[in-house]
DNA sequence: TTGGTAAAGTTAACGCCTATAACTTTAGCC
DNA sequence: GGCTAAAGTTATAGGCGTTAACTTTACCAA
């Protein structure tokens, strides 16, 4: 290989150099996101990064091997902060019993989704993923940070016995989650748990993503009667009591 | 205005005239829908469906004002052939109940998703719908044909009394569903059932989205446990008894 | 039958885009 | 202070939507 190798650590003038590149790159994200959002995805261009920032397009190409990459990038980073979004939801009453966090996590993704329309978009309305999310090559998956905040909770909500899964699960199912199961979280989930996670998770997409998509538009103004219909239904099915919907 | 109206019935001449131009009109839609399914989205381009039907793109424009168009009537063409697709399902058993009809046409919603999720990606994956869908501008919307499907024999069940909608509904989503209450169906329907509409169609939504759009390729290799799951979920809702999930 | 006319389709061009190649400048390192 | 690699440049190729100006085609009416 090279003769050099750059000096990542230590503090000497590489580290300046290595500091400088990642403020581009900082910067290259933050402009592209800022395009995403103020004019939508189409208009998330290298061209158009490369002018915001005062440089030529294929000056990026020193930064991301190509504009996929580059949105990529830019999804992981959403995925981040909406998984640390849902995180603060959840720490935001540390006391409360899981329940009561979850119903505050699921709150804050829909929140989340309505000031954050196109990224919420940019997630979740891939049309067919074209490629490599095989089974099993889950959680170090930027896309399942926010994902494990949710199951977290269902986990403690397990613990303390509140969830009665129904009975005869699909035993075919059954065989597909014991395959990822440790992937997800440290400790041993009972497949019944996963069971009700993916379950509940596809319920909870379906309202946000149905209100935030616009699907709705041709009837309702606000959906929040809806969504909180819904999580009174996601909040049984979990054998948690709740007020009326 | 031009001195001469095209003659637009009649079997004259410009009878054939018009066929060719209909011909024409079905071919680029055709082959912009083949484009969508082989390619994916990006591949639908004025100039490849002019290249793959012997012309120039700007000759498109005798047809469709732009690309945004055309690709706006290949949508309508597709929400119409599902909802014929879920009609052809609700039709398969004509003298079954209601439940039985709907629990069908909700597994037709689903496999025509499956095999066909390109089509299902341009019609459900829309990121933030730019425009023009205002409250009431509803049924004359090509994008209801298929839900007035699914409506309509919800509708059946409420006849036979088995719908109970939960108590307390809020007032403002009352409020707005009434709005466009005629919108849908020629008859009255109770706001009630607009309701569990609203909601059993975001639940379905959400378990058929979630699995052609893959986000739940992490986990399964084949998610029809869980669609079932959520069937005998929605149909619970709909007061309809149903075996085992 | 023949001319007028409007539709259908063409070429040429503009400005946008991704991406590559070849070049210049800059900045760190020995 | 010179070597070297990174950063960023211009130039270019090819694809895209779209418009303008032109040619061809086919209908219809005098």
């Amino acid at each position: 290989m090279g003769t050099t190798v750059p000096n990542t650590s230590g503090t000497g003038s590489t580290g300046r150099r290595h500091r400088v590149r990642e403020e581009a790159l900082a910067e290259i994200l933050r402009t592209g996101r800022r395009l995403l959002v103020e004019e939508g995805p189409s208009a998330v261009t290298l061209r158009a990064i490369a002018r915001e920032m005062g440089m030529t397009a294929p000056g990026l190409y020193r930064y991301y091997a190509s504009h996929r990459d580059l949105v990529q990038a830019l999804t992981s980073h959403l995925y981040e902060e909406l998984a640390a979004a849902l995180t603060e939801a959840r720490e935001r009453r540390p006391a409360a019993e899981p329940g009561q966090r979850l119903r505050e996590v699921c709150r804050e993704l829909r929140h989340w989704a309505r000031t954050h329309p196109r990224e919420f978009g940019l997630l979740f309305a891939k049309p067919v993923t074209d490629a490599d999310t095989a089974p099993g090559a889950a959680a170090h998956d930027p896309s399942w940070r926010f994902g494990g905040v949710l199951l977290e909770l269902m986990v403690q909500l397990w613990h303390r016995g509140g969830i009665r899964p129904p009975a005869g699960l699909d035993p075919a199912w059954l065989a597909q989650l014991e395959e990822v199961r440790e992937h997800l979280t440290g400790e041993p989930v009972p497949l019944e748990i996963l069971y009700v996670f993916v379950s509940c998770w596809a319920r909870l997409y379906g309202a946000v993503a149905v209100e935030v998509f616009g699907h709705l538009d041709f009837a309702l103004t606000d959906a929040e009667p809806l969504f909180e219909h819904t999580l009174h239904g996601i909040l049984t099915e979990l054998g948690e009591p709740t007020d009326s919907p």
